[in-house]
DNA sequence: CTGTTAGCGCATTCAA
DNA sequence: TTGAATGCGCTAACAG
């Protein structure tokens, strides 16, 4: 390291020749500091380039300025949309938001997990998506450590949790679907992939033999089952764009002679090909963002408890078409 | 909060009935204690659900496991993918990155920089687009605090920065649009918008002056010059696909009645029309993260010096056309 | 209004 | 191989 160091307070009190805590004060625009002196130390505070040091004041105070969100990564559009708008909604609480990626890797997340500690963060935003092992939460929830899980929810835990109500919105999807022509649908969510699409996938069954339109799934498709006699348009829907342009691709003779329309979440990107129409859910990341962290903050002033969580399901945005 | 707290060292002491530095040492896996009594006590750490305190850590060491990275936001591709790299390279060197965001705004960035020390992360690497004022910098490199900057360089500063080198990149891509047919150019970046767009902005202008091209800029076109002695066909070149976007959409008589090619940066979302082709140079954002953490890390342990400031020019990844 | 002091949790030096 | 003691920088309780 260089020869140079920050300036502490000890340093400050010493030109100014008051004691530390009176600096410590001052700089706190604690009103018990005599104006003059008041002035006197924050100047040459700024003058000697002083920055408090933040890993004293957290050990001290078992808490800091941060939350934590620790996302899975950047690529997809929901997921750096839901860390930005956190970072916004923390910044009105004054809070900073630092954000750590685990990359779907165990062993990562795990590693921040270990590094998470009250002195460090106040709070921690877990987007646990590919994650499967969330045994290192635990040790975190028995210390009450304040946890608030964000879109992909845990069965197995009973943790605060801030999502898209994923059963109502499948729901509307489906009926946009119906609205815009579909007379059959191919299911293509995996239900065993994750919660998430394991909920549309149930929610989308279900909104469908309510309605009594013809369907298929993927899981049938895939053991054999011909589409032949589903009606046109023949509707596809599914969590994400790849995933239907995969299945496409893979699939040629779906499409072939027929009317296509196209259910998904999210986004979808460039042209809708070789579906006449693509419909896409879009969740409100802006809303679900601010849940959390009203959520975390809750938490926080109140003391936390397991007794407390529960699951907010938020609506969709809206439903947008692109032709 | 609640009435559970994180167990610390003396907590395990008690528990071993040994002494606190004996269980500091154990977990360190120091080979001065006794193999039994190692054993035992990281059990009974294990056991308890210890996890140490980064806090007190970083405020004896004065440094940390933490890189810190502040970006600008996560929307553009470049952007987050600098941060996925960066957070991949950092943990191939046993540090893990947290990633804090501006999100353009001067007075969230001066927060994040002040709340910036050496006890809290071991260094810092900043994308500093959109931020005008640096002088929070200041107060870091004249403490010899490790900063890296990324992307973006500074003028007005003598900081150690990674970047691509837009002049050749701009030539690269000038020649991949006229191997593609281009017979004139409109340039379109905007030189006074950052230091990227000036370099890249001069050095098409010298590509195309050295090879004899005609050409007119954003700059001649919006006070009026006419376009039409430029022969097809006509390639705009710029950094930003919705730039590009933009002006097409404002000035739609530039396209009519010609042969449109585009050349651009990053990323091109979508059907190239109205254009026929769209040639995209991308940035090698693996190579930059690397060299960026490989750059932060050897001025951590050689210690830090203004005179090491230099800047890192990679090449372009490689350059795509799109049909 | 200001000074004195203790202690947050940890790693390390010095003693044994 | 283990124990005792120190100090990192800060804030707050207590004392003037």
């Amino acid at each position: 390291m260089g020869k140079f160091s920050s300036p502490t307070l000890i340093d400050i009190a010493r030109v100014c020749d008051v004691n530390i805590s009176t600096v410590s004060r001052a700089l706190s625009d604690d009103s018990r500091v005599h104006p003059e002196t008041k002035k006197r130390i924050s100047q040459t505070a700024k003058r000697l380039g002083y920055r408090p040091n933040l890993a004293a004041r957290m050990l001290r105070a078992k808490k800091s300025q941060f939350f934590w969100f620790i996302a899975p990564d950047l690529g997809n559009p929901v997921d750096s949309d839901l860390v930005e708008e956190a970072a916004l909604a923390a910044a009105d609480k004054d809070y900073d938001l630092l954000i750590s990626l685990h990359l779907g890797k165990q062993k990562i997340f795990d590693r921040i997990i270990t590094a998470m500690h009250s002195a460090l963060a106040s709070g921690v935003i877990v987007n646990r998506r590919d994650i499967e092992d969330l045994s290192a939460l635990h040790g975190l929830v028995h210390q009450d450590f304040p946890v608030v899980l964000v879109d992909v929810p845990i069965d197995s835990m009973n943790l605060p949790t801030v999502t898209t109500d994923h059963a109502k919105a499948a729901d509307a999807l489906v009926q946009a679907c119906i609205d815009a022509g579909a007379k059959s649908f191919l299911v293509l969510f995996n239900p065993s992939l994750n919660l998430v699409d394991k909920r549309r996938h149930d929610a989308t069954l279900v909104a469908l033999n309510a309605r009594g339109i013809p369907f298929s799934t993927g899981a049938r498709f895939s053991s054999g089952a011909p589409l032949a006699d589903l009606p046109s348009p023949l509707c596809l829907i599914e969590s994400h764009q790849t995933s239907i342009q995969d299945f496409l691709w893979n699939n040629p003779a779906v499409a072939e002679g027929r009317d296509i329309l196209i259910g998904c979440f999210d986004q979808w990107i460039g042209s809708p090909a070789p579906a006449q129409r693509v419909l896409v859910a879009e969740q409100d990341c802006q809303g679900i963002a601010r849940r959390t962290v009203d959520k975390l903050v809750s938490l926080i002033e109140t003391g936390v408890s397991v007794n407390g969580a529960s699951e907010i399901d938020l609506p969709l945005l809206r439903i947008t078409s692109k032709i």
